[in-house]
DNA sequence: CTAATATATCAAGATATCTTGATTTAATGA
DNA sequence: TCATTAAATCAAGATATCTTGATATATTAG
């Protein structure tokens, strides 16, 4: 499929919408603080993280266990047009709970 | 639905796409002309017009029992970008089949 | 008013996407 | 090696979206 509409599909759901918004706001997040942070169960995260990544909003990078999500930089025209439009939304953004701490995750 | 998120909603379908190019590439177009240059039933042109056009991108007109669809303008920055996109997108767009002539559609 | 034509809407089945819980994979440390 | 933890993947049901054919609405002409 073409990047462009698998940019249009990635966006079109209002998990992933919430979960690019709190990674452009709290910077580089591991997966388990994602989880409680967003309070997503740990299969449902994952898949709207690769479906992020695999469309190119998103860069993983992995140290020991622990996966950390980023948001991709620099972005094209249409994905930096399409976070700034995200920027705006009314959206109730949870605070981001950190609890990987000492190497190891407190879940 | 925040009209952010009703435009990518009506971005992610390859028929909206296809239409939103046609349209952007010959102009102000009846609704039996589309059916006939896109090849499509008209129950299903009808509801995707509708979605493209409660989306903001596109406007319409009637003039006695025809609609005339064509893209809105001016958009915002985020659907003028989104177009932009569309047209650099490797799509099989038909050929535009002028039949609506004299006041009457020739299907 | 009635008939004819263009378009919009509705209902039902077909298709795709999302959610969940279970399983698998990968890295670390005992 | 084995156990533990984090993350990814899979399978099945739940939900949403799309397609089609039928019906409704609206405009015009007779």
């Amino acid at each position: 499929m073409d990047i462009f509409l698998k940019s249009v599909a990635a966006l079109n759901d209002e998990t992933r919408v919430l979960i690019l918004r709190f990674l452009d706001e709290n910077g580089e997040t591991c997966v388990c603080d994602l989880q409680n942070s967003l309070d997503m169960i740990q299969s449902r995260l994952s898949r709207h993280l690769k479906i992020l990544k695999d469309a190119g909003f998103l860069r993983v990078e992995r140290r020991g266990t622990w996966a950390y999500y980023a948001v991709r930089s620099p972005l094209d025209r249409f994905r930096t047009e399409a976070l700034q439009e995200i920027k705006y939304l009314d959206l109730e953004l949870p605070k981001l709970k950190k609890l990987s701490q000492n190497g190891a995750c407190q879940i």
